[in-house]
DNA sequence: CTGAAAGCGCTAACAG
DNA sequence: CTGTTAGCGCTTTCAG
């Protein structure tokens, strides 16, 4: 079943079928219904290894994962989730889609050159974004399209990216929390070198300043460090902490079971805010409050980007920023009313 | 970059460089050494459409999921773990791995057939396995390489697949419960239609009858479904309930806040062990004993299988059962002593 | 053991 | 608006 084949059948050349193929506009509606409704009958399919020899694209996309350097990073759902959607859109356009996963970025940057000289695949979709990141440095000095899901530390006029406002987030949740009376609040988090974890920590020290509470440092919150578990715990006891911003809802369920084996309860004596609204969040009570960052959204709109750049009908830059809702829920207590009390 | 330049470059015809990169016998060693070295020098890489057209096959393989019908599906660790391994062994032998995602199994068909029909990809890992798969079937019918993760339902005789012993698992799981004196064992499940459900049921069950103990009908765990929850709280209470066989540890988790929620504790009211070891086994007290189901064997075995098919270096059949292990944590009491004290 | 040459199926000037 | 033609880079007989 070739182009050859159709195009004999139908009574044209082969450069008609090509063309109609492409739905050119110098070829007569007349002529590309013939072509394909005998395209349909011969059940033909055109041959992509051909079409990428001859047109050197290659009708896919790589997805870049962040390197799962912990387990963990295996279990943010995601991962997966966007999966399904990129792919989902991916699908739409005929395109098709490519992995590059890795438990280091050394691996992920080989698989990406390797893709690239191959032509494997016309761009590549990059997951996530940290400070000085050989593949992203290897991407732009190439010229090879790509599209962050996040926000860029460096070149960040120079690149294309799609995110959720990470710091109005962050910024939003302290709000939240200083409405419902809270006032000394702290910022935790599995991780203190991605940009999603600077966006978001900028932001809370930013709603902090503007509600005139004092920002603290952020925790780092790692489960098997338990000298620093222990300050942190003793942290909150002295400052009178009463509610947690957490960078996911995942590491939020972790800080929780760590406080309930202390004797803190959430929501009673400690509000928590989380991110992502991800299936974590509604698996133990208290269910998590968390911020919806729009997956369907952040995956459709990076796609679309992508293939525009791919496709060179966009210029080389833009930024989307994806909006987001607060799930509110079981993990954030009002402490007004004792406020009221004691005034 | 072409064979071409290699090929001059080394003084030497394009045929001879496309020898040596297939590692031809019929070149002698020298003019091999030869060739690789300008190749190096002029840091060569092949193309991949080229090689696809000529030689009609594509260096890819198409990794199969399962439709993400629930959310929750997302969440499952195991997707984004074993694709990882998977990746990491394809890039071994440098191969590519495409994806195949979807909320349904229509949509997974129809990806499915494109890529064939465009020969993007030379076979396919399916990550699932269920009665009346059509996608099992149109892979079968059209000869197509593929191997399961999981254990196939029917022709099973004629599929090369890759699993646990889920019987066995879950025998040994009442084996290891029995032993800590628990009698009345329930097993739970949020999905009774998936192979690897059935399969570890009917392992309860050997291992409930050689214990000379009465299995229970399998119960369907669905938080949505307060009635049934409440049905299945009363009998857990009228039979004297001490154990669960849970179907995956986010399931197990489910149920431990289910019954905390109505004031059983694990593991002091009711033992509790799960399925697949996943980083849920680890994030709140009590850790959940757990099979470990040895991701990275499961991952590389079937990727090991996909090649041998495609690459024709093996008959058509295979099956593989890959080692378990059970790691003994917290969420199952020893209930012995109270026996001895009423004996 | 090595080279020459004929494609693989499609695209894209260039003609008309 | 449509056809002719020359490749894209690699594989693979067929000779030698």
């Amino acid at each position: 079943m070739t182009i050859k084949d159709v195009a004999e059948r139908a009574g044209v050349s082969p450069s008609t079928v090509s063309r109609t193929l492409k739905n050119s506009s110098a070829i007569s509606q007349k002529t590309k219904d013939k072509v394909r409704k005998t395209m349909k009958e011969l059940g033909y399919v055109p041959n992509i290894a051909a079409k990428m020899l001859a047109s050197t694209d290659s009708h896919a996309i790589g997805v870049v994962f962040p390197p799962m350097i912990k387990q963990d990073r295996h279990s943010q759902p995601f991962n997966m989730e966007i999966l399904t959607v990129i792919n989902h859109e991916a699908k739409k356009h005929h395109y098709t889609i490519s992995v590059v996963v890795g438990s280091s970025i050394t691996e992920l940057e080989e698989q990406i050159k390797r893709m690239y000289a191959e032509k494997r695949v016309d761009g590549f979709v990059v997951l996530y974004s940290m400070a000085d990141d050989p593949v992203q440095k290897f991407l732009r000095n190439n010229q090879i399209p790509f599209v962050i899901l996040g926000t860029p530390v460096d070149y960040e006029n120079e690149t294309t990216y799609v995110d959720n406002d990470n710091k109005l987030m962050a910024r939003t949740a302290v709000d939240y929390l200083a409405e419902l009376g809270h006032r000394n609040i702290l910022f935790v988090t599995d991780d203190q070198t991605s940009e999603v974890f600077l966006e978001r920590y900028i932001g809370y020290e930013i709603g902090m300043s503007r509600k005139d509470l004092i920002s603290h440092s952020s925790v780092l919150f790692d489960q098997s460090d338990l000298p620093n578990l222990q300050k942190f715990y003793d942290y909150v006891q002295a400052k009178h902490i009463t509610a947690l911003v957490v960078i996911d809802d995942m590491t939020a369920l972790k800080v929780m079971e760590f406080f309930n084996c202390h004797g803190l309860q959430v929501p009673d004596d400690l509000s928590l805010v989380s991110f992502n609204n991800s299936p974590y969040a509604h698996i133990i009570h208290p269910y998590l409050t968390s911020f919806d960052i729009d997956i369907s959204s952040l995956g459709r709109v990076t796609f679309e980007r992508i293939l525009a750049l791919v496709q060179k009908k966009a210029k080389n830059q833009a930024k989307v920023l994806v909006p987001f809702s607060l799930k509110k829920r079981e993990s954030v207590r009002d402490v007004r009313e004792s406020r009221d009390e004691n005034s």
